[in-house]
DNA sequence: TTAGGGTTAG
């Protein structure tokens, strides 16, 4: 037999060398004269399929190893993997040796199949066979280990070639990209260009950007972007995609689209990069745009198109936009898609509408864990924590098994429903279910305890916990002290909240509203003066409101609006509807020390009272109002919402930065619990 | 005559 014969022409001291090297190669064989039939002895008779290919092979009788070759390659071609391995083990049974062209093939069906076993299998008979100079094939190799992640192995591969080209070194860089370690691809550039004469070429400056990309330097990425126009590269369709992508991803959305501008007619994933980079940034609008665009260019969307259009949707909040999204995608190839149906429940859900979200989820035939926890955070967004439990009871009697991402919408949605005994419950059964708290867990805890007014227990939970509480942690017990107006836990939990956030304005505020409440205004003022110290800034406030799927922003105080002589009449008209009711301002919703008179003026103000007044002139009676807003609703705004839902007959939905508050006949769903 | 890369991540 031909391996055996193969096998006695090499030395023992070969097989140590490489297995001190390669362990995984040799682990499985009891002696070295076995491993390289090992994996295919087992294999009596060999299926051959009903193969054109296969069957032009049973015609000849004693095909040469060219014969077997040229099968190899058409079958890789179609990307029939595994009959290109039988047709390896039929090459080895019929006493051929593989040679150069044969090997690189095997090497990309293990690769793509995935098969490790069979790989390394390969590997050692690449050894064997004497090829461990063979640049083209030990490239092959490198690949390999890299997608199986044995990316130490790959660079043993590495480091044992000789000669080294340039797919070597992308080869060996993108691999430890891909397994999530950018800092040690850039260190393999940076070698790459001092020790070696090797120029970059197109697909290794795609490599290195993608790493720069995902340490998100956009500096070192400009610095490629030179080498690119050093090179006369800048023409490259795939250097201009990934080019996007890094302005894209680091917020430099205007450079990333004069890029994509360049190119006259964009393929797929050209567009993809730029519809993600808009959504990723907060520029959901120009996402929803561009997306519309590509539709209209009769570019088809795939995938990841979509998920990135429905994201940019769901940070919109229109619920206009949603709908249309989704009657889009009722219509493509991508209705059944189980990854773009959950992106449609989340959407639904932060749009406001948790009906529609329900509807999409009954309509998924097998739901993972995903699904289930998608509708379940929906419900937990919206106030409806019995449903979320009832739903999460659902999942676990479907057998599915829940993870951590379960529990934390779980979890918040006992939070926003103000569920303390069911949030207790549900954080120590974790457990039982297999799921280790994390943090994001414990954070959703002690929010709810505080919230709930229990501020000692929580305080109690905070001290036992087994990691460094962050932020999220001391900042819901910040907020659930200014709640209940504890002055001293208040005052802990700031010192401990500006010792990791200085810069958030949104803590000095927190804790002035504290001292504000308990009218200890030289306290208030202290706060002032550190804030302004420490240069905190605090986001400006705006909110938006969709008339006839157009939307509206406005800031407080905003008067730049065309029609804003309108929209005073109407909030000065809320205002004495609201007086005439009985409606006192809860005047610890103003930080600045104002006299009681300028208070009032400045809190009827608010960016969601001004978009409510515009909702109101613009749509015709009884039309519910949909608002978002990039902060939290402040208290006043709050409960005079509550009292303009009545006051107007409309229904009013605004969507803060936490949740939902849906306002209808004087009360909100949140049961003034957020 | 066969290798390396880029869009996403519910």
């Amino acid at each position: 037999m031909a391996s055996r014969a193969l096998l006695s022409r090499h030395s023992l001291p070969f097989f140590r060398f490489y297995s001190c090297y390669f362990p995984a190669l040799f682990h499985f064989t009891p002696s070295p004269l076995r491993y390289i039939v090992y994996p295919f002895h087992r294999v009596q008779r060999i299926h051959l399929y009903c193969s054109l290919a296969h069957q032009q092979l049973d015609e000849i009788a004693q095909p040469e190893l060219s014969c077997f070759n040229n099968t190899i390659h058409r079958l890789s071609h179609r990307r029939s993997f595994s009959e290109v391995l039988l047709v390896y083990v039929t090459i080895l049974r019929n006493g051929h040796l593989p040679n150069g062209l044969t090997l690189p093939c095997i090497l990309k069906a293990c690769t793509a199949l995935p098969a490790l076993f069979f790989g390394c299998a390969v590997h050692a008979h690449i050894i064997r066979l004497g090829f461990e100079a063979a640049t083209f094939i030990q490239n092959g190799v490198i690949v390999m280990y890299s997608r199986f992640g044995e990316i130490s192995t790959a660079h043993k591969v590495f480091d044992l070639l000789s000669l080294r080209n340039v797919v070597s070194w992308t080869s060996i860089m993108s691999g430890y990209a891909q397994n999530g370690f950018p800092l040690e691809a850039l260190h393999i550039f940076r070698t790459m260009r001092l020790d070696s004469p090797i120029i970059p070429d197109f697909i290794a400056l795609v490599s290195v950007l993608k790493a720069y990309i995902d340490v998100g330097d956009l500096d070192q990425g400009r610095c490629v972007h030179g080498l690119v126009v050093k090179f006369g590269l800048e023409d490259e369709p795939d250097l201009l995609i990934t080019l996007t992508s890094l302005y894209a991803k680091c917020g430099q959305v205007n450079t990333a689209r004069s890029m994509f501008d360049q190119v006259f007619s964009p393929e797929l994933i050209l567009w993809n990069a730029m519809i993600s980079g808009y959504a990723k940034n907060g520029h959901a609008d120009e996402a929803v745009e561009l997306f519309k665009k590509m539709v209209a260019r009769k570019v088809r969307p795939d995938s990841i198109t979509l998920r990135s259009a429905i994201l940019a949707c769901a940070q919109v909040g229109s619920l206009e936009a949603a709908k249309w999204i989704w009657e889009f995608v009722s219509n493509s190839e991508l209705k059944d898609d189980v990854f773009v149906n959950t992106a449609i429940i989340d959407m639904y859900a932060k749009c406001g509408s948790v009906v529609l979200a329900r509807r999409v989820f009954d309509n998924i035939p097998q739901k993972d864990v995903v699904v289930w926890s998608a509708m379940i955070m929906g419900y937990g967004l919206y106030g409806q924590g019995k449903e979320a439990i009832s739903l999460f009871h659902e999942m676990i009697q479907s057998q599915v098994r829940p993870n951590d991402i379960t529990f934390i919408g779980l979890l918040s949605a006992c939070k926003h429903a103000g569920l303390v005994h069911d949030g207790r419950k549900y954080f120590y059964l974790m457990r039982n279910h297999g799921v280790e708290p994390r943090h994001q867990h414990y954070a959703c805890l002690v929010d709810l305890l505080a919230r709930a007014g229990h501020l000692e227990e929580a305080y109690e939970f905070i001290k036992g916990m087994p990691m460094a509480p962050e932020v999220t942690v001391w900042g819901a017990l910040l907020n659930a002290c200014r709640i209940h107006g504890q002055v001293e836990l208040g005052k802990y939990a700031a010192e401990r909240v500006f010792a990791i956030e200085p810069w958030n304005a949104g803590h000095y505020v927190q804790l002035s509203n504290i001292y504000a409440s308990a009218g200890l205004w030289k306290d208030v003022a202290r706060v002032r003066v550190l804030m302004r110290e420490r240069g905190a800034t605090k986001a400006m406030g705006f909110s938006s409101i969709e008339i006839n799927g157009k939307l509206q922003s406005f800031y407080a105080g905003d008067k730049s609006h065309p029609r804003s002589k309108e929209i005073l009449a109407m909030t000065d008209e809320l205002e004495r509807k609201l007086k005439k009711s009985g409606f006192l301002p809860h005047m610890d919703s103003v930080l600045h020390d104002l006299g009681p008179e300028e208070k009032e003026l400045s809190l009827c103000n608010h960016s969601e009272r001004i978009a409510m007044a515009y909702g109101l002139i613009c749509t015709p009676p009884g039309t519910t109002l949909r608002i978002t807003k990039n902060l939290r609703a402040c208290v006043n705004c709050h409960s005079a919402s509550k009292l303009i839902s009545k006051l107007v007959e409309r229904e009013i939905i605004v969507r803060d930065a936490n949740r939902f508050h849906h306002f209808k006949d004087g009360f909100c769903t949140c049961g003034d619990y957020w």
